[in-house]
DNA sequence: TAATAATAGTTGATTTTGTCAACTATTGAT
DNA sequence: ATCAATAGTTGACAAAATCAACTATTATTA
């Protein structure tokens, strides 16, 4: 079908695919400086977990896109694994604050090194210029192509990690 | 965490996170074009069997990368639906070549088009020219990201077209 | 203020999906 | 002729996503 190097003939490809691929493969190379810890998923959710003082699930499941359902479950891993721990918030008791342990926080820079290489051997070869661009191009498209208005994450976002109202 | 808008600060973040939150919301935009289908999934497997004149399940599973397993159930689920048949290859009657029925090629011209479609709205306020720039720069990091030579999947994909041996 | 609706989180059941190892059939290599 | 490799299949199992029902709490409103 395609010619190998030829972008024209990957107009018809659904983007989506060379998505899945690159996630695919991304996860892969980064699962292999996860070796040595002794849990063996959702490095990135601890790591977000981690960049707040505390966040709600429904945050979570915002921010990933995925069933508050699925993050009660990720919650129990990373909770077993002595990695974060659930707070209620006093301000509103159903909201239970998601609060990165003092282990959970030793990842974190190994985590944050880990995609960093991650990123630096897929840019490899990009000048800083592109890898600006590359990313600000997929902030856009996810724009395009998520129907909603785009500041809705961020205001989720803000508001869990001020603890406001 | 970050700035809406503000790439800088992307630049921890795993690209594989950006990359699962496009696929997604890309299928869930294909999706609704394929409301009145009488299948539900496995399109774009489709488009590529109806590509080729005939492909093996062995190419399909190198193609998407996954296991060979589970191109069998694919497989299994598209000749339910009468949408393709596997047909022994008598040059070497291991392999089973998957065609695309009269019934699979009516369905491919609809497919291309949502594809199509859901690009061109991914791509909406892309230039032509940053179209092409970014499905170049995938590729770039799609073969930075597989330890795989580049030319690997399309080596066996020329091989199967041609039912060569 | 009492009633109702909405939100955050949890649970259990179900389905889907992916993975693995064992297996058949066939071909290729020595 | 034997042995290794390849294409595909199957069944068992595990991981993950999905859905509806449920508790607890807070917000609305009449």
């Amino acid at each position: 079908m395609d010619d190998k190097k030829n972008c024209k003939s990957d107009v018809g490809t659904p983007l989506a695919y060379k998505f899945t691929l690159l996630a695919k493969n991304y996860y892969g190379a980064a699962t292999t400086h996860f070796a040595n810890f002794d849990f063996d998923k959702y490095y990135y959710v601890l790591m977000v977990i981690g960049n707040h003082e505390k966040i709600t699930q429904q945050c979570l499941s915002k921010y990933f896109d995925i069933d508050k359902a699925s993050i009660v479950r990720i919650i129990d891993y990373l909770t077993e694994k002595g990695l974060v721990i659930r707070e209620k918030n006093t301000l509103d008791r159903r909201e239970h604050m998601i609060v990165c342990t003092e282990k959970g926080k030793t990842y974190l820079p190994k985590i944050n090194e880990a995609f960093n290489l991650v990123n630096n051997s897929a840019f490899k070869n990009f000048t800083e210029q592109e890898q600006t661009l590359f990313f600000e191009m997929l902030n856009r498209m996810l724009e395009n192509i998520s129907g909603l208005p785009a500041e809705y994450y961020e205001l989720k976002y803000v508001k869990s990690n001020n603890v406001s109202k």
